[in-house]
DNA sequence: TTGTACGCGTTATCAG
DNA sequence: CTGATAACGCGTACAA
């Protein structure tokens, strides 16, 4: 593998001179940068990213940690979270943090040095690791749980959004509203969410009966299948869910369908994140649509003021986003 | 930011020592050990990975480059990848390729000098790019459309797989089935999935009517929703439709509901990939389930197998993946 | 336009 | 056998 000095001989110049015209400085002769070039085509020269980045402390990529890629949400995520960053010309690459110890990982291990920051979507972080994140390189926190400690946080709108959807069940003619959310250690999305819809239920003078709060161990598709089913054999008198993911109200509809209840005459199903697949379920799924634009947007532009330092690393910063409700077939569109 | 230097200084030995504690070399006394760990935990000292690699000339991390993260087809990819080479000690950074020029940057560029190699899941790549993967670099294709390049190949079935999707159609009484696919521009994976395709219809002594060959520019849940539409709206006469993806498949399903047609009575669908979401639709999807695990691994161990250099960089490998049929509701499973 | 030092950890070599 | 010293990997900032 040829090297700028290879390069600089073979064209009879400075390695330096091959550095300028690599990087397109000026300063450098056309003859010479034509020399230049045809040297490193002709020796098929690639710049060695370790030692740029070596060398200038800067890797123009940042990292996006996040629990799965193989869900829906985190994949949105991700696809936002690459098009904000790159309207700003950086790079993102992508690590799994589900399948290693814990998020932290993704923080405390060396690796983070090969990017210039590290946007970090917690899942399985608690208030109690907030501390551990107190790293001198630039964090931003996507999601919940982490509040208050020394990085950026973009959240979502937990409880206005879910109080938002579960007003929207009630407005659409139910009475007993289950949830069906994550289970509850600590102060996380799915506490938040079910605050907001307990305030919902509140607002609208409905009782709130612990039996239709539903908490499953993973929010995916079949724990919403199998807690549907489960939720209508056991005889749980409902005719409204809250699902505090899509991927869990996908199960949801799925799991009704095979009890044959029928959504949206009997049970009106409404999630969350409105990913892409929720327009094309039968019946199309309602959700809450968080404003994924937006926060990717905030959640780069928050990291690239760390990273220029134009914020002290270690100051807390917090921004919520917006939200919308997306009405679709299974709340009677 | 501490240097090994640093901590050598405070640990008073060596660096090297410091590095022989860091990397777990014998030759280091207990008690000198400990001295330096404290110095590390003391000084908060982490290791600079772009130095190391650049050293090392490894990175312990291989890259992914896939060309959309947020379909549920490439995230069960990379999530199968990942699982792959981290049996083997390796991790994956992933990198989406779509929104840029086109896959061959992701090669080309000196970037893939981060990664000690590259699964690369092509999409928009034609044969006639196949030489440009001439790299030093290990390169290996997971998907198709490259055929004899230099580089490791793992493919999908997909000649037999969209045979044996189509004969379970016809199995099941569908007389007239359309097939929606990509556009075809060379050797690419709708090419060959129509083949199995036609081959299939041509077993059972079916015409091959090429209004039922249905080619669409994407191969996302809209296109196949609008295309399902204008097929029955245009008055097309089909009783069955093999979709090229899931994804498609997710979208036809829904344009079916749209325009009253049902499944499976009336219409049978069978989709390609077996994602996740196939399972819980409603109705749930039949679908080409490929060895994805077997793929992964393959495809980790070619890439393996050039970066430890027992293949010659340059040599072509090619292998092809197993499948099964998953038969589910939309085709009377 | 070029020489030189530098970024930082590791490999190789050498001394105790 | 433990540890130290020096050179090295390669591109770039800065002074010349």
């Amino acid at each position: 593998m040829a090297t700028i000095q290879d390069v600089a001989k073979a064209a009879g110049v400075s390695p330096m001179t091959v550095s300028n015209v690599i990087n397109d400085h000026p300063n450098v002769r056309p003859a010479t940068r034509e020399k230049v070039l045809e040297a490193m085509t002709r020796l098929d020269y690639r710049v060695n990213v370790a030692a740029r980045n070596l060398r200038k402390g800067r890797t123009g990529t940042i990292g996006l940690a996040v629990p799965e890629v193989d869900s829906a949400y985190y994949g949105l995520l991700a696809a936002t979270v690459i098009a904000a960053a790159e309207r700003r010309g950086l790079r993102v690459s992508i690590e799994q943090t589900a399948s290693r110890d814990n998020e932290l990982d993704a923080l405390s291990l060396s690796r983070n040095r090969l990017y210039d920051g590290l946007i970090l979507s917690a899942a399985g972080m608690g208030q109690s690791d907030a501390e551990r994140l107190r790293v001198d390189h630039p964090v931003v926190i996507l999601g919940d749980r982490i509040f208050g400690g020394p990085v950026g946080h973009v959240a979502m709108p937990n409880f206005d959004a879910s109080r938002a959807a579960t007003r929207h069940l009630i407005e659409r003619g139910c009475r007993r509203i289950a949830i069906v959310c994550g289970t509850v250690e600590e102060v996380d999305t799915s506490s938040l969410r079910i605050a907001g819809y307990r305030k919902a239920l509140e607002d609208a003078g409905l009782p709130a009966d612990r039996a239709l709060v539903q908490q499953v161990d993973r929010l995916g598709m079949r724990e919403g299948a199998e807690r549907a089913r489960e939720m209508a054999n056991g005889g749980l008198d409902f005719d409204g869910v809250f699902c505090v993911t899509d991927s869990l109200a996908m199960g949801v509809l799925r799991g009704l369908a095979d009890v044959g209840a029928r959504v949206p005459d009997q049970v009106k199903v409404i999630g969350f994140d409105n990913v892409p697949e929720s327009e094309f379920l039968i019946p199309s799924l309602s959700s809450v649509d968080p404003d994924h634009d937006g926060m990717a947007e905030r959640a780069v532009d928050l990291l690239i003021g760390r990273i220029e330092q134009t914020e002290p690393p270690t100051r807390h910063q917090d921004v919520v986003g917006g939200f919308s409700l997306v009405i679709r077939e299974s709340t009677g569109g």
